[in-house]
DNA sequence: CGAGATGTTGAGACATGTCAAAGCCAGTGG
DNA sequence: CCACTGGCTTTGACATGTCTCAACATCTCG
């Protein structure tokens, strides 16, 4: 459902900007231009960069330092340990980072949703810190550091707001309570899940998971097959309904109490 | 060892600033003054915000945004759920943060060294997300949130090294590996402590936690009782020796092998 | 010296990981 | 249109790392 609405709504964007497809899928070479519907347009203005910015701010914004970025289903939006170049902002769909580890090992160690930046953790070291792929078609802003440092400096409201979304996404690092039970953990999750799904307007309680199984199990430090488990133990309480990757709800107070509890 | 140096250091402090010990204890009316020594006599003055920045920069840090604040072992220096205010940094010691949950439970998010700030977490939300409370006697510079974004604004390279520092959180988060076994995360705590010992100019191999077993065991996600056998284990394996809670990297290359490494 | 916190050690229980097999779906090519 | 392939998911049986509980040792501080 939710993916299809995805789709539509990347399919209006293409027609707005006149993008063609195999212009897409250039990997190395990212499409460059200007901002589409631009930032006023964006359902996240208010949590995203431009939060707090006057119409001539946004303007600003966009025009030094923004454009848009397409991605088809799986592919790379930056690598572990090239520099850094660029900070961006998930405008549509949804993105996943992950870490390889010397031995082979992989951790995923975030979703992105529309309105979350993804380099912010690259800053301080200067070269990527984690492969992000996106898991559907999903557009992303692209800004680079520089001009967003050059700008806050001209624009209050920028410089708070880029502290401000690096503060949220540390206290939502430090909300994660390692020790917990596999049951609490699942709780956890589909609720920051479906809080990011009402945040974009969709349903709260029925949507489509975008990521794997595997995704998932890995993020949450557990095996697929304990997902799985947990999943249908849930189902098997009433407290949810699985079907494939589409997921309802079906008490989110219980499911509250879950997450928030220890045992 | 270490302990004894801080006491020292902490001594002089008191003595430097004429700093009353009956003042110091008193919790709600934080002894306000300036900076005894200055960021200049600062040994994280490079890491830490006056990063970057030339003498009259920092001066102006000082004088329009800083002072020291002493705590005892123990003490508490934020509340968690409580307006946040200042925005601190560490100097001298260490603190601990921690989450409380509905339950009861505590949730151990972090050890706060020399360089580091602590409250950046709460900038989003506008309250604390953690109670901090200092582990040993400790130094902490005091910040107003609102100060430091208007000097900011005339000092880029404040501007920088506030973004530079939430990155390095972020990054020290996005790096801990859940699911892997007791041994490695034990492994990669001690190495990380080593890393901050010698970032002070205290030795990497011979340091003293100031942390107890179970706030350990909390912040890793285990059981007090398995950090001690894991520690024992180590010991029994020829990696490390252990006396209360001093500690001896005797093989530093192993260590990281079995903290990077998955198995 | 005694009391309370902190750390250690052991035995048993349990949740989760591991391994293996089978089911299911989507895409591919005949 | 169908069989085939490969990835993802589910399910079961079993192994094991870690937790829990309880007792004891040790240190700290009054």
């Amino acid at each position: 459902m939710n993916r299809q609405d995805a789709n539509i709504a990347m399919m209006a964007t293409e027609v707005q900007s006149g993008q063609s497809f195999q212009q897409r899928s250039t990997q190395q070479d990212p499409s460059r231009r200007r901002f589409t519907g631009g930032c006023q347009q964006c359902r996240r203005r208010n949590d995203c960069l431009p939060a707090g910015m006057d119409d001539a701010g946004m303007a600003r914004l966009q025009r030094t330092a923004g454009h848009v970025r397409p991605l088809v289903d799986g592919e790379a939006l930056v690598h572990q340990f090239e520099p850094m170049t660029s900070i961006y902002a998930v405008r549509s769909g949804c993105l996943k980072s992950m870490r390889r580890f010397p031995d082979g090992h992989e951790q995923v160690c975030g979703f992105h949703m529309p309105g979350q930046l993804i380099g912010l953790d690259a800053l301080y070291v200067g070269t990527y810190q984690c492969d992000v792929v996106a898991l559907d078609t999903a557009t992303v802003c692209v800004f680079s550091p520089q001009a967003l440092e050059r700008l806050s400096r001209e624009e209050p409201a920028l410089q708070h707001q880029l502290l401000r979304m690096a503060s949220r996404e540390l206290a939502s690092f430090q909300g994660r309570d390692l020790h917990r039970p596999a049951r609490n953990r699942m709780a956890a999750f589909l609720l920051q899940v479906s809080e990011h799904m009402s945040e974009q307007g969709w349903s709260a309680c029925r949507f489509r998971l975008v990521m794997s199984r595997r995704d998932i199990a890995n993020y949450l430090g557990l095996a697929p097959e304990t997902v799985s488990r947990t999943l249908r133990s849930m189902e098997a309480g009433r407290l949810i309904r699985v079907d494939r990757r589409e997921v309802a709800l079906l008490h989110p107070g219980k499911l509250e109490a879950l997450a928030a509890r220890h045992a």
